[in-house]
DNA sequence: CGAGAGGTTGAGCAATCTCAACGGGGGTGG
DNA sequence: CCACCCCCGTTGAGATTGCTCAACCTCTCG
């Protein structure tokens, strides 16, 4: 089980403080963490595999606002009220902490708050960038680009499994699973990448991929 | 001129001392503040005006990832480098903070680190909420909760006065300017809002521009 | 008064969506 | 062990939304 990065500047004294006050659950593939709405009484972070962020408007359709992969922290973007649904993607490990002690326990530990901070100025950062992807690119660019952040966030080397199906991606992307289904085939053909079963990916032509991602 | 509101909750004690190491600034409209990429020297609060903030994509498309008004701290999404162009939309005031003598201030004053990750949450629940705007909903949607937003962050009670250009608000609603301009001609002939010149946009049936903005 | 910038409107087009059919792989029950 | 079924993904054809290109209009500023 991987270490909580989110510890990542602590001493061992601060990671046994924090430690004292979460407990480790897990979740099956496709059960729920929590709803948009809820009360929110407790933050997490996610030990193994992969859970996803959503929003839903009224009719049902929804936009996936991000993927959380071992090591991430959950928690940032809420105040009294969840502000959107997390759901597990695969089967998943975290680790959770009441809120409450959460909160009290930064006063305590500004080496967390300032980890939380910095955390929270990356997550900015690529919330601006699904900013450009979602108002700006063409699907291409879109699928393009997915890919080349998912294989270096998983660190898989161009050799990606992609843990989410196609409703998952094109709820991410903006797009329909049609749309995300041709443009994978359509990058296949181009020799761009080479598509192994439903969810392996081979980066075959990272130049090529990027240049198509148009950044 | 406004207080900054990044001093909410600071003593008159802290308050002073944030002061010191503030400096205060003028930018004209469509002056640019700093460019995507520039090292980030400097944070700023806004003390009047509005000012916004986009990506460029290499041929020139544009998405504006948010406007900011009086009271917003400007440095969140910042590491070393600014991850995006900030340029005034208006007139501009705003008081400028050398980075490193703010981020070392950060240390001393507790209370300010944890109001800069309280904005933190709420921007990263609106990045979320334009996420959704800008992968699922459409035109007449986001011209609808463009202009809801922008009335109840502005307080102008359903009398706005659009402080950016249609070009402005094309780019941030992820649309060209023709379809942002029949859009709100769409919502003038139904009835729901009122165009005075070329700025001037009136709220006449709320519930109704609600059920438009589907949310 | 002329020029230019910004905004509106129209016509045709293109990218993406919708709807529908088809295919393959894995799990289940006979 | 095999056949069937169901879920997920792929592909095709036609519909639709929003884009592109172009004309025109209005207001402001020299």
């Amino acid at each position: 089980m991987r270490e909580l990065a989110v510890c990542g500047v602590l001493s061992d004294a601060e990671r046994k403080r924090l430690a004292a006050i979460g407990r480790s659950g897990r979740l099956g593939a496709g059960e729920l963490l929590f709803c948009e709405g809820d009360p929110a009484q407790e933050v997490f972070t996610v030990t193994s595999g992969v859970l996803k962020l959503y929003k839903l408007l009224a009719d049902g359709r929804r936009q996936i606002t991000g993927f959380l992969v071992p090591g991430d922290f959950l928690g940032l973007a809420f105040r009294d009220h969840y502000v959107c649904t997390a759901e597990a993607v695969t089967e998943l490990g975290l680790c959770r902490f009441r809120r409450r002690a959460f909160v009290e326990l930064l006063r305590d530990l500004p080496h967390l708050e300032e980890q939380l901070l910095a955390r929270a100025t990356s997550e900015l950062a690529a919330a601006q960038e699904q900013m450009v992807l979602l108002g700006r690119k063409t699907a291409l660019e879109r699928v393009a680009s997915f890919l080349l952040r998912l294989d270096e966030r998983m660190g898989s080397g161009g050799r990606l499994q992609l843990p989410m199906n196609r409703t998952d991606m094109a709820d991410f992307l903006g797009l329909t699973i049609e749309t995300v289904s041709r443009t994978l085939t359509r990058l296949k053909r181009r020799g761009l990448i080479a598509l192994c079963g439903k969810s392996g990916v081979e980066i075959r032509d990272r130049q090529g991929l990027l240049a198509c991602a148009g950044c």
